[in-house]
DNA sequence: AGTTGTGTATATAAACACTATATACAATAT
DNA sequence: ATATTGTATATAGTGTTTATATACACAACT
């Protein structure tokens, strides 16, 4: 469980922390019911307020990841893929939609705009 | 020429002021070369600050609607296009972006992707 | 030339949002 | 009981956004 912290870095020290934990669970690093480390404890390793914890773990915890209960600690939630996936498609076919309806709009095909995404996808 | 403002929406007066003109070009109720109410009349009738209306053409000019002079007064910019493409170009680009890193990371193919696209762009 | 009407630049104020904190409270484990 | 866990409240520091007053620069018109 090792979570590091740039100081320079322009994000938020809460959204860094966020941001690996969900990157752990994603790849399968941690799993459902592993222990996180304790607010606290985070906290004093990266001398950072216990606040900043809090609100990583309180928003990640709305976002489905983890679960708090006091006095015990902070655990990985049921891999709830499905919903994640769920989520992650719904944002994908809005953002899809405006960029049809942009093409559409200045006339971009639907060819043009396969090949655009192709380069993309491979960079 | 006919702008009005709301003090109690929350759109910033500038906004209100670039989206009604830009709403104006864009309709075709103003045209190429159309003079535009200058600064300080503009604020002198919405009760506003100069700077605000200022800050509102400026904004209006950096996007290419408009154009002013000193000492002879503001004015509808040519209609152009290409720019217009530009722009909306770039949006699509960043949309995209967005997209293709969502798929990434629940494991959408390209294919699938523009599978998809595929079926919206034709609905 | 002088006056008036244009747009412009600088420095500032006020309101708001965001990030991070200290400190005290509440529940659980031992 | 005591230590360890998460939680709630009130607050400070920072940066961004919105709007302003005031003085400056250029052009048009007597």
């Amino acid at each position: 469980m090792h979570i590091l912290i740039s100081n320079s870095s322009k994000e938020p020290i809460y959204n860094q922390i966020k941001d690996q934990i969900k990157k752990m669970v994603l790849s399968g690093e941690l799993k459902e019911g592993d222990v996180l480390p304790s607010m606290r404890q985070l906290a004093k390793d990266l001398h950072i307020s216990v606040i900043t914890t809090k609100r990583a773990y309180e928003e990640l915890e709305k976002e489905g990841y983890i679960y708090s209960i006091i006095g015990k600690g902070s655990f990985i939630a049921e891999q709830n893929m499905e919903m994640i996936k769920e989520k992650k498609l719904t944002a994908i076919e809005e953002k899809l939609t405006e960029v049809i309806a942009n093409s559409k709009e200045i006339g971009l095909s639907l060819k043009e705009l396969k090949e655009w995404m192709t380069i993309l996808y491979e960079e």
